[in-house]
DNA sequence: CTGAAAGCGCTTACAG
DNA sequence: CTGAAAGCGCTTACAG
């Protein structure tokens, strides 16, 4: 039961002044090397350790960023937590997690709280129903807080913030022209987001690979009994030898109707999912995927915020970091 | 630019003293209607929040809580991190996130930053290097230092704590009853983790479950070659007709090489794994699993600690919940 | 009913 | 070189 030190007890059992111990302890060159060696020595041998609420106090900061998240259970998420951790630990900061479940209400909660000075910095991923209902009032009051803000992974959106992302367009152009390089003419679309800002970029990129020649086959929908026939439609009956899908749902379906169907993959239908690399690797056979590097989204995030609190970045002025996607080569893409 | 308001401020603004307006604010009996309604008034129109650093050193707590978690991506942790989460905010408590990557090391440092008085207390997933090792010191000085603690998921060891886990023994004697009711008597076993707590629990319960007259089958190895070739061995040559993996990576293992002999699931192979529903869903076929209920884990675990600090338990006598699994069927259990 | 004072644990400009 | 004082923003026992 070690309990706690404070300054106060440790510069009485001194018999010096509480100031003493304390620039002693953060060299001071006020202080005499006979002082400050007595001070350390004491302070090491009750391991003592400034209180951080009290430091925090002093300074008028909280030495915590908030970081929200829509669905933890989405790995994608999960490691863009884990990149933010890895980032905010070098730099001294505490990550206080918030999730959102996708939810508007529960989003507007946690930016609430978050005015109330708990932390020193935000990084957010949008929930999904706040992008379709666009109702970002309680983002903009952040903001009003002057509560420094990063908007990760889904960026498309007016907020005067720094915002990291992905290349929604060149992931989509490159896989599209991947196939195209290896002559294959028929490539179809599978989209559960269509309507969304990301899936548009994404359908962008493969309108823009393919040429006159090359037939767009789509099977878009949200609702999933229908999304489940059109992407029948196209793989059932032969009409495309390779399938983008631009999100997890189009890419579970997709998979599971040539398994049900004994369309053989890569044989017969080659694949490329937007999925995250722990899906991936586990489905048979494997799912090639567009890999997001969703640690280096949080870290670079991380960073971001972490500049703008030192004041690196003029105000009023925001940064767009673009981290590139790769294509990343598994059992469903083998020629 | 709305900037914080203070009490001082406020005060100021009312020509109260600053006592006045912080009992007013809390309904204090001391202060009279009048002056009541005028503080409160003024505080909403500046939307005034006290400072939650100030208030915490006032209390001399932090109004936090430290979780440790071995591996984010694992979607297991990544939903006890959202139960414990929103059991947190419903007790006002903020949740800081470290990530020890399995990590012995990362696990002490992370240990040694929150001895410091960043949390008012932790709840952790030991890493397995930890296990390993068997170095658990840098836990018991977050004991010393009166940090209350709960470990959650890997509680096989002796640490003055509160628990919670998982019937590991009961969830595999259920499973191998599964099957024993419905006639099958080959049942094996394959894993990974047979040499450590959670798998010998595990592999007992299906010791147990099976009568005499049942031979045991079981391929275990840590080493992932000689694994797969242990369980091509038992599931290759119809040696079982059903198979229980006690962890991620034989369960993969498994429908990885009856993905790959064409051993048909459940037809020839029935398969129960204990791994996430996030994975099990979308495999093919999906295979059927125990549930830990990672929710119900996280916020139990949190509301133990939370017990813990109002006190409401004797100290130096800990709890240990238990929670129940459940057997999930998939399309690998089939009959 | 109101306010001055002490204090949570620290830091730092200032006086001596 | 050392220490008293002020202050970060709050709460609360106490005096009036």
């Amino acid at each position: 039961m070690k309990s706690k030190i404070t300054l106060k007890e440790l510069a009485k059992l001194l018999n010096v002044s509480v100031s003493t111990v304390s620039k002693a302890l953060h060299d001071s060159p006020e202080i005499s090397p006979k002082t400050a060696e007595r001070v350390k020595e004491l302070a090491k041998l009750h391991n003592y350790r400034p209180n951080p609420v009290a430091v925090n106090l002093k300074r008028s900061k909280t030495g915590t960023i908030g970081v929200v998240i829509p669905n933890i259970s989405n790995s994608f998420f999960a490691r863009v937590l884990s990149g933010i951790e890895a980032q905010a630990q070098e730099q001294n900061q505490q990550v206080i997690t918030y999730i959102s479940n996708e939810s508007l209400e529960r989003e507007k909660q946690i930016c609430d709280m978050l005015t109330s000075g708990l932390v020193d910095g935000v990084l957010i991923a949008i929930a999904e129903e706040t992008h379709k209902k666009k109702e970002y009032d309680h983002l903009f009051s952040l903001v009003d807080y002057d509560i420094p803000l990063v908007i990760y992974d889904r960026i498309n959106v007016e907020i005067p913030a720094d915002k990291v992302g992905v290349d929604d367009e060149q992931s989509f152009y490159d896989a599209t022209n991947y196939f195209l390089e290896r002559g294959i003419k028929n490539i179809g679309i599978a989209s559960a987001i269509h309507h969304v800002g990301i899936g548009k970029l994404r359908i962008k990129g493969y309108e823009k690979a393919l040429s006159s020649e090359n037939e767009q086959q789509m099977a878009c929908s949200t609702d999933p009994a229908l999304l489940r026939s059109k992407i029948h439609n196209l793989i059932a009956n032969n009409k495309v030898e390779a399938l983008l899908c631009t999100d997890f749902e189009s890419t579970i379906l997709a998979t599971r109707i040539a398994y049900e169907e004994k369309i053989k993959v890569p044989e017969q239908l080659k694949l490329i999912g937007y999925i995250s690399k722990e899906i991936a690797e586990y489905l048979t056979p494997s799912i090639s995927y567009i890999e997001q590097h969703p640690v280096e989204i949080g870290s670079t995030a991380m960073q971001l915020l972490n500049n703008r609190l030192e004041g690196k970045y003029a105000p009023e002025q925001f940064k767009e970091s673009i981290i590139a996607t790769s294509l990343m080569h598994l059992e469903s893409t083998k020629f």
